[in-house]
DNA sequence: CGAAGCCCCTGTTCGC
DNA sequence: TGCGAACAGGGGCTTC
């Protein structure tokens, strides 16, 4: 699934080999990842067609190419979504969803030439849309990335939302935790909250909360302002890491926008290792039901508060 | 406004 | 062997 570093690696990869492309036919072979879309298919393809892509910028997990046109293809790729460059001898994946035709000015050298971008898809939460862009309210930039502007800051409405993410260098981080603190509720509901921070999913939030040794229940009443910083230092740590990784597992971005991760199966501590030891005391690592989701503690680093 | 729960989606894995 | 249930989970949406 990927994970905010993941569509970092995405975002810079689409800057670097698509900027400048103008946007031909397309395709859209399933309808529902464009089910944001409202005003239809037809209606998608035909706002994209003809444009040139701008830049690749990104929020959390939303990401969007501004177009010449002022407005922009936003894209989320929710658990399984995935935006890979590819040539026309490039055979069509299973899940295929939406192709984009391009005209790439300068291939640069990425083999093969690229000639499409594809979404694909198998669960489809994720999806696509053509939207306007509008003025950030801070007057800040939108987020990661934003190397072309006109004239302001601009943002997709359906993003107005969404919070800044921890690698964003516009966070405010001591508003973030003095809100944080003024909810009621516990510590990893409000990690998960995307209008208060965005792009920390399950995984890191489990990560995170092991490294700050911190029970997800915890409640954020009462939690001490040095304790919320070294847990946003910790989610800061280990989205840091794996973008890292991320980065550098691979020769190319290319490679790395066709969907290949090298953070996963290593370096994570507690999620998915329930049954095993905890890296840091060799407690076993156990599995809770928590949201409707799992959540990965280690019993003696991560007591559970007394009322939670 | 904040808090919490429901639901969307499909391939894989597991239990009976 | 077959089949249904459980599971993965971000974010829009609704309700209180």
């Amino acid at each position: 699934m990927p994970e905010l570093p993941e569509v970092e690696v995405v975002r810079r990869g689409l800057a670097r080999w698509v900027t400048g492309a103008r946007i031909g036919p397309v395709e859209v072979a399933h309808p529902r990842p464009v089910r944001r879309h409202l005003p239809g298919i037809a209606d998608f393809c035909a706002r994209l067609a003809g444009t040139v892509i701008q830049d690749a910028v990104r929020r959390g997990k939303f990401l969007w190419l501004p177009l010449d046109s002022g407005e922009a293809l936003l894209a989320h790729l929710g658990m399984s979504g995935q935006l890979l460059l590819a040539g026309d001898g490039v055979a069509d994946e299973r899940h295929l969803r939406v192709r984009v035709r391009l005209s790439v000015p300068d291939p640069g050298g990425g083999p093969p030439a690229i000639s499409q971008l594809r979404f694909v898809d198998q669960r489809m939460f994720g999806g696509l849309a053509v939207v306007p862009l509008v003025a950030t309210p801070d007057g800040l930039p939108a987020g990661i990335g934003g190397v072309w502007e006109p004239s302001a800051p601009l943002l997709p409405p359906p993003v107005l939302h969404i919070a800044r993410d921890p690698l964003d260098p516009h966070l405010d981080e001591s508003a973030l935790v003095e809100r944080l603190r003024r909810r009621r509720t516990g510590i990893k509901r409000a990690l998960l909250d995307q209008t208060l921070l965005s792009g920390v999913g399950n995984i890191y939030a489990d990560e995170a909360l092991w490294r700050a040794r911190l029970h997800y229940a915890r409640p954020t009443e009462g939690l001490s302002r040095p304790a919320v910083r070294r847990l946003l230092a910790a989610v800061r740590e280990v989205m840091g890491e794996a973008l890292a990784e991320g980065g550098t597992s691979f020769d190319s971005l290319y490679v790395n926008v066709n969907g290949e991760s090298g953070y996963f199966d290593r370096s994570l501590a507690v999620y998915g290792q329930q049954g095993r030891p905890c890296p840091r005391c060799g407690a076993t690592v156990r599995r809770d039901a928590f949201m409707n989701r799992s959540s990965f503690t280690c019993p003696r680093c991560q007591p559970r508060p007394r009322n939670g």
